[in-house]
RNA sequence: GCCCCCAUGGUCUAGCGGUUAGGACGCCUGCCUUUCACGCAGGAGAUCACCGGUUCGAAUCCGGUUGGGGGUACCA
């Protein structure tokens, strides 16, 4: 088996596209758990004769983020740009056997045509000496197909036009190169958006003048943003690089997307890559478009960041933060976090200081006998020896009994004035970490403020 | 307009002729508890888009309608 991914660099790798390539690569990564036991070939393809909108920077972008997910390919990049002169060979063999033919007709001259012909009816050309070259259609019978996903889908040939595969230029139009590009990789399994439905049919045309079978075609369902539109950069968090810059993890995302369009069991979600591929089965693909959800993404990132050991996790949030000595933060705070971009707002205070947050200051330490119980809570750490987490739990659990009052009562302003705000790790970890020193230093300058 | 695809709770899905229509996210209520999360235990939420047909029996098969989506370029 042969698949292939051919995006076109036309912008950054969208999360549609993204689950196209994974798609193709769980297809073939998931031939070596079939009955011969050997994986399938993916190959990368690169769709850049768009040369308005190509550019190398998307190409590295893209290239960038396929790694990024884990997916890697067995061929290519293949650049459609530097394949030029094939295409225009296969091109003139099929002017050559009279299958294709140069028109000068307009979009005009096409609409005009349907005015008298009926709207159903397909174009059909004059043979002319020079202009964009039309495929010649015919106009009985129809073009069938057996999508693996869909079903047998079938077009009639009379409603199709005899539709442009190169321009004047002789440089040839999409569906043409895209198709040759096929050929040329020997690709036997097609697996795209269901976008290109429509262009199979003059695809499969194509084929049948040059008299060479047809590979199997699988069509995958759209992803929609909320709107149910097609998912576009509008759509916030739209792109790989988005999602990884919001901090999400790739085993989440590959995890996220691969469910966008098919179950993998019937009661559990939470897989792994090899897991997926294992799984995964391109027929039992879903035909109904999915809407993108973070939220889903979240809580799977969760789950993943929970997944992973701390020195991972550590390499992690170091690599996106940019910050080094992170472990022990880390350790007191993964259990906390949903995305990597969650951590540094939780743990931050333990590096550059507390927060600012008057608010918080207001409601737990300037009233309420907040300060009398910070008094006495920093008295209790001062006397914490050696200054380890079980001390300063028994000492901070000391002053609760002393004053007979709830706990809440003497965690929350001793977490206020060494964080700044309400939301940190567990406090004796935080205050452990930070160190008895600088512990008191802070309790005194909340303590200050609050004079 | 024309061609094509699709239709299970708000969202993603399981289901493939006989089920109390299963799971996940989200939401709600408890528990845990030092905040926030996590975790655990419950709960609300679906006339399986609608109409007709086939069948003893339909979410499951067929047809139509409606709704949504895609395509319709000398773009990819």
């Amino acid at each position: 088996m042969r698949v292939r991914f051919a995006p076109s660099p036309t912008g950054t790798l969208h999360i549609g596209g993204a689950r196209t390539a994974l798609y193709n690569w769980l297809l073939a990564r998931g031939q070596a758990y079939g009955p011969d036991g050997e994986a399938g070939t993916l190959v990368l393809r690169i769709e850049d004769t768009d040369r308005e909108r190509s550019t190398p920077e998307n190409v590295e972008q893209i290239l960038d983020a396929l790694r990024w997910l884990r997916l890697d390919w067995d061929e290519g990049p293949v650049f459609q740009s530097e394949r030029a002169e094939r295409h225009r060979e296969v091109l003139g063999g099929l002017v050559e056997s009279g299958h294709a033919y140069h028109s000068n007709a307009t979009a005009d001259d096409v609409r005009a045509y349907k005015e008298r012909h009926g709207s159903e009816r397909g174009f059909r050309g004059e043979d002319e000496s020079s202009g964009a070259i039309r495929l010649r259609v015919p106009s009985e019978g129809e073009t069938i197909f057996d999508d693996v996903i869909r079903g047998q889908i079938r077009f009639a040939n009379s409603t199709m036009d005899d539709f442009v595969i190169a321009r004047a230029d002789g440089s040839v139009l999409y569906a043409f190169a895209n198709l040759v590009d096929d050929l040329d990789a020997e690709i036997t399994d097609v697996v795209r958006g269901e976008d290109h439905i429509s262009n199979t049919p003059k695809q499969l045309l194509i084929l049948e003048a040059l008299g060479i079978e047809p590979p199997r075609y699988a069509h995958l369902p759209l992803l929609h943003g909320p709107d149910g539109r097609k998912l576009s950069k509008r759509h916030g968090a739209a792109s790989v690089q988005e999602l990884r810059e919001a901090g999400y993890l790739p085993e989440a995302v590959d995890n996220y997307i691969a469910l966008l369009g098919a179950g993998f069991a019937a009661d559990e979600e939470f897989f792994a890559l090899d897991e997926l591929a294992r799984r995964f089965r391109l027929e039992r693909v879903s035909k109904n478009p999915a809407v993108f959800d973070e939220r889903k993404l979240r809580h799977l990132n969760g789950r993943w960041i929970r997944e992973l050991d701390t020195d991972e996790l550590t390499a992690r949030l170091e690599e996106f933060t940019g910050r080094a000595g992170l472990r022990d933060a880390v350790a007191i705070s993964e259990e906390k976090i949903q995305t990597l971009a969650e951590f540094w707002p939780l743990v931050g205070f333990l590096f550059d200081g507390p927060a600012d947050d008057p608010k918080a200051f207001a409601k737990v330490i300037a009233s309420d006998g907040g300060v009398e119980c910070l008094k006495a809570a920093r008295d209790a750490l001062a006397g914490a020896e050696p200054f380890t987490v079980e001390n300063v739990e028994a000492a901070l659990r000391e002053v609760v009994e002393a004053r007979g009052t709830k706990p809440v009562k003497v965690f929350q302003p001793v977490r206020v004035a060494i964080a700044g705000t309400t939301i940190s790790p567990g406090i004796f970890e935080s205050v452990v970490l930070l160190g008895k020193d600088e512990t008191l230093a802070r309790i005194d300058q909340a303590l200050e403020h609050a004079a």
